[in-house]
DNA sequence: TCTTTTGATAAGGAAAACTTATCGTGTTAC
DNA sequence: GTAACACGATAAGTTTTCCTTATCAAAAGA
């Protein structure tokens, strides 16, 4: 009923379009000319339509028709879907373990991922691990893109993914974060009303207290800093203080401290997401396992 | 380097997977079983390992191996994939689906082409219809710059499109239009000296009349009137008379008439008009048949 | 043990894919 | 205007792939 299109007919009908001419396309493919010709012949064939105008009706250069410009595209997913299947297909046999594609926000990324994949895989030799690192939504739209088999973050909620999978693992909680030597250093827990006669520096994780008491303290914000570690130098200067997740906090910074905030009390779930419907490649099933039995520990 | 699957041979992995058998995967396939056996074969070939446990070692049944499970749910996406294209081109092809752009002349916009639209689309509820009316020089300017795929106008002489090409298909001519009580009403038909002391009212349509005998009548007149609403109105209060391509000339109207001009007799050929040398998409190729058809009928 | 079921294998034929050689039509250069 | 050229179409023949029929071997059920 529906026609069958084979990848090789699919490649060539693409190389003939962005190439514009059959004799390129054929050089590209391997084959003569005429093997091209038939190909897309075939393809028309199966399509019920041309996809390429004919040359006597045309200028000089090979065109695409508009239902061929309407295939192209879609020739070229498949092709590309293919291709990564079967890339994917290989990495797994060449190494028993396969091929892990990790995406996650920088700060377990820093501060827990160092540890949790060395020790991972310590017993695992032959796994090849691509990791990226960048905040939750990018995360989230690695993996449902495909661009990486399982991630860590935190699920933003309002936003909607329901074609993800979300396994918490970590609590985050938001601090004040300040020079030593600032008179708050002392308190062992902070609450919005104590920051009012201070200098407070918003980052880019300042919109998790958005919603809350502590909203107007961000309005009132002079300062905004993207940049981690300026945002730190900044800090240390004593220029100001800002709020931050725990996990966010360098570990063994010895000129600031981190104070919990209590009120507002600002909890960040972070975890496991995944796509949904779909299983985990072997290695990132591992992974996963790992991490829940090491990770939660860890905490 | 890559491997390159064929989708049949995805089918059949997925089929013997699925129905834990390759007999009952032949007869799905309508293939002979040694027929899936090779294809099996083939496919565990190109991955370099065994996507079926080996019947010596395993249970009674066609079991996958841990690669073959990896390997199924890939499977079924790309064929998924596959297939939502092809009946995607299918749908197009037979212009279910896609996008017609369309631009024509208000009086045919107006008399013709509502029935004929609601009666093409009728059983294409996913096509995509793009309208725009404007005179004639307006919808060949669109087709030459190929912001719509089809077009239906009339060929102006005297100003060259040598790279449009017009199908004509309908004959307009040239009338009067007056009030029902002006004497000329009573006429079958007119001639140009017949509206000597006539106030007449030129509009958009009338230069079609400059280069015959009538030209003095335009050059005395007064009024001049581009708003056809304003037109009529004007006419109906009896201030003058004007002259319409019959197209033009509201169908239904009880307080006017129109009495066709016979000299000058001056016909105007509307059409359609595409792109020379460039073939139309599926849904504007199949709507010009459809007019070829239904239209010229219907006059 | 005998029968049944299930997949593997062999050999031959049909279909598909590719090759070389040639042709026809527009394009370019002189 | 015509010769040379570029580009794709077509023809015929060969290689490769795919599928069939026939047969085999192993495991499971009675």
């Amino acid at each position: 009923m529906l026609p069958e299109f084979k990848i090789a007919q699919l490649r060539h009908f693409v190389w003939v379009a962005e190439l514009k001419g059959f004799h390129y396309a054929a050089q590209k493919a391997c084959r003569t000319q005429p093997a091209i010709s038939l190909s897309i012949r075939d393809l028309e064939n199966k399509l019920g339509a041309d996809v390429f105008e004919k040359r006597s009706t045309k200028s000089t250069m090979t065109e695409l028709t508009p239902f061929g410009k309407h295939f192209l595209p879609k020739a070229k997913e498949l092709i590309a879907h293919h291709d990564s299947i079967s890339q994917d297909m290989m990495l797994m046999r060449n190494n028993k373990s396969g091929h892990l594609r990790l995406a996650s926000v920088p700060s377990i990324a820093c501060r827990l991922l160092p540890n949790l994949l060395s020790k991972f895989v310590a017993d695992s030799p032959d796994l090849h691990i691509s990791f990226y690192d960048d905040n939750s939504e990018a995360v989230l739209r690695k993996i449902e893109k495909q661009q990486v088999d399982i991630g860590i973050a935190s699920l933003p909620h309002g936003h909607e993914h329901n074609n993800i999978l979300f396994t918490p693992i970590w609590q985050d909680e938001i601090g004040v974060v300040c020079h030593n030597e600032n008179p708050l250093a002392n308190n062992s827990e902070l609450h919005w009303q104590d920051l009012h006669d201070q200098r407070l520096i918003s980052n880019g994780t300042s919109r998790l207290l958005e919603e809350t008491e502590a909203a107007p303290l961000l309005d009132g914000s002079q300062f905004y800093i993207s940049n981690m570690l300026s945002l730190i130098a900044m800090i240390e200067a004593g220029i100001g203080i800002t709020t931050l997740p725990r996990f966010a906090f360098p570990e063994h910074n010895k000129t600031l401290c981190f104070i919990p905030l209590k009120t507002p009390h600002v909890i960040r779930q972070i975890g496991i997401v995944q796509l949904k419907n779909s299983s985990l490649s072997p290695a990132a099933q591992a992974f996963a396992d790992f991490i829940l039995k090491q990770g939660a520990a860890q905490q």
